[in-house]
DNA sequence: TATTGTTATACTCTATAACTATA
DNA sequence: TATAGTTATAGAGTATAACAATA
């Protein structure tokens, strides 16, 4: 079939994003987390009593969207809250989510390394550059 | 906040898909299409008489999911069907999918050069094969 | 007055199973 | 037996509005 849409930077992009994103969902899901899942952990393990509201807007994940995903983390029993004031709540991670978070850890840099590998060499180094000036 | 996402080429690479897909939808959202119909109308015109399988084989959405996505173009007076034999049916742009096509066409190539400008120079280049590289 | 956490809700996108009819 | 088109449905993900309580 005749098909232009791969000429285009954006549709390749899109098409790049979803299998990747594929592979690396399969892989988390064998220790029962999504993506979204894994970037809260090390969000919350690098910032211990970070806010709801305040990972939603590094994330660009509304503050409403929040509450089933760390409902979810906290039944899992990877995070714990605390309060900090009479309205914000620290989130931190449990001894159970530190461990979870390192698992997570190690399969993504893994993934990072493969995926990496897929590109050719010569594009190799240019590919994160290239990405972070698309969306900063 | 600490943040080690951004150096994750995953996460930058959904970040980046996330960003420029918002922008294309907002342009094409003046012509009344959505980035699949403007796909979908590019590969009819592209590809005369395709089928609906065939489309979404190409764009890896499954046969069930084409049927409310080809309504909609049907609907708008875009596409027409007609029947290659008992079972398949061929489908082509009609006159106004055409124009469409073209305008959507316009703002598609536009947006894919800004975008372009936005990676800095010694990166550019190498964009579009190293995303290639990662779906294919 | 702005922010936090929350509930409720709706809409889109996607995945799965099943069915009919035809190649 | 495999394929095309379709229906129905369920699950994510996301967006919006509204509310109470607190900074």
């Amino acid at each position: 079939m005749r098909d232009p849409l791969p000429d285009f930077p954006g549709y390749s992009l899109r098409r790049a994003a979803n299998a990747t994103a594929a592979e690396l969902s399969s892989r988390l899901a064998e220790l029962e987390l999504r993506q979204v899942d894994a970037s809260l952990l090390i969000l919350i393990g690098e910032n211990p009593d970070v806010t709801a509201s305040a990972l939603g807007r590094q994330l660009d994940i509304q503050r409403a969207n929040m509450v089933p995903l760390l409902k979810r983390l906290e039944d899992a029993g990877l995070i714990d809250r605390k309060p900090l004031d009479g309205k914000s709540q620290g989130l931190v991670l449990t001894s159970a989510g530190e461990e979870k978070c390192k698992q997570a850890q190690a399969i993504i840099e893994a993934f990072e390394t493969e995926m990496l590998q897929r590109v050719p060499e010569p594009h190799r180094e240019h590919l994160l550059p290239a990405l972070y000036a698309l969306w900063n």
